[in-house]
DNA sequence: CGGAAGATTGACGTCAGTCAAACTATGTGG
DNA sequence: CCACATAGTTTGACTGACGTCAATCTTCCG
């Protein structure tokens, strides 16, 4: 099993990385606009050096100023409880937009951190929003991430409520499989940009819980893991652990003609 | 203890409720707009018969058109699981807006239903998104209802994903209590539209959970509860309970210059 | 190579769920 | 207006899934 981690990603990390040749724009905010819109929106977008493992692209608290899409790598996105302890909210992996929760605040609500080395495209909300004041694809395009946000938010109540660790992990491991696969990687075998510790905190479980299951799951021949190695060995029993029917697996958004 | 429930709301339900003369304008869309574009929004809205207790708003798989503002009375919005079971995710009291969630999708992810006599406010979405191409302010004003709505479901996460019984529903009250104050209500008395069901449901929890801690409460003096009355008694101690520090009560969002 | 962080496994405890029964409100039709 | 049915709420007894604690093993990096 090897990393796949490059795969999919932008070809060039030079100044002639544009939304125009990158491989991701049609999972990205550039997904149904025009060349022309594709192009000014592009040039608005400021490419910024790699972040490392660990270092932050934003903290909680920070100047709300961007939003950015992940390019290449992967964040996880966390808010601090009062004492102290940090609760992940959501993992973020190439084309997704990070920091749309912040557009009505001075500062962000959440901190981001990179799992893994990772390149953002780095979107000015101020000009954001003159843009998609010309831009109606654009501005729904937005309206689309954000209500996609939402969707996704209740979904992960609903994990959080009602399903028991093997569902939650068996959802979990779906649904990277799932935006894996929508991104050109396997929907079989790939390689967990995140600890298991963070697996746990982000489902609502122990550590221990986690790898206990994952245990069981490789008893069951569900999967085989080596570390952050996963495969998939029988998707459609996985989905079924995860109480979930498989037209639900990929709901890719669908937009209202605007 | 009496029912507060018509209080706050617009005056009258008769044609010529206008967002100009409703009580909500300033907690609802209509917040940071002039008097000229409520009066462009004033001009999509449809005003509805009000619904009764249990009554659809709308259902999981509708055809999406309209997003809604509870005027008067309360609103669950709950998904539906693969087996079945309903997963409360949001209830909405007067000024909130309904269903934005949908907006990139031909149909409803979700199904809101009325838990007493309610009206709304119903903007046909197709024409919002036209407004919202030439006023500003109420595009802002929409993407930050999303955006406060995207963080309302991350400390929802992190409810059931890090706190106990008694956390969640000292959470939930202390909540309630300051969505109510911020309406015009008291924020020491109020009426719970929701049943113990319904609010085990939202916090993750058996409805016996519920009223065993509802008990415990009224023995720690915290509240005083008869049905669905609610008196806080003790509101510091309940947010303290809650795990909130008092300056995170109310965020009221704060909107970026556009 | 060695230390630290992360992962696994086992033993045990506990919080909240389940089941069951009694009690209370709510609403309907005679 | 009452009688009754039904839904909702409360309380208690018991149980189980998952958390906690602790020890060991593995991986990762400098």
């Amino acid at each position: 099993m090897s990393s796949q981690a490059q795969k999919g990603a932008c070809l060039s990390l030079g100044k002639e990385t544009r939304c125009m040749t990158c491989s991701l724009s049609s999972l990205c905010l550039p997904l149904s606009l025009n060349l022309e819109d594709i192009d000014q929106l592009d040039r608005i977008i400021k490419r910024r050096q790699p972040l490392k493992k660990g270092d932050h692209l934003f903290r909680q608290g920070d100047n709300f100023d961007s939003v950015y899409a992940v390019r290449s790598g992967s964040l996880k996105n966390y808010i601090m409880t009062n004492d102290g302890e940090e609760q992940i909210t959501n993992f973020h992996l190439p084309s997704e937009l990070v920091g749309l929760d912040g557009v009505d605040c001075s500062s962000y609500p959440v901190s981001s951190k990179a799992l893994e080395t990772t390149t953002v495209c780095e979107i000015p909300y101020s000009r954001l929003q003159n843009l998609a004041q010309e831009l109606p694809d654009l501005r729904n395009q937005i309206f689309s991430s954000m209500s996609k946000e939402i969707r996704d938010d209740k979904q992960m109540m609903l994990l959080l409520s009602k399903k028991n660790a093997e569902e939650r992990i068996a959802t979990f491991l779906a649904n990277l499989s799932s935006r894996f696969k929508r991104r050109g990687y396997s929907a079989y075998t790939f390689r967990l940009p995140m600890s298991r510790n963070e697996i746990g905190n982000y489902l609502g479980l122990a550590v221990e819980t986690v790898s206990r299951v994952f245990t069981r799951f490789q008893t069951l021949q569900l999967i085989a893991v080596n570390g952050k190695e996963v495969h998939i060995t029988d998707r459609q029993q996985l989905q079924q652990v995860a109480g979930v029917t498989e037209c639900e697996i990929e709901q890719p958004s669908k937009l209202i003609a605007s």
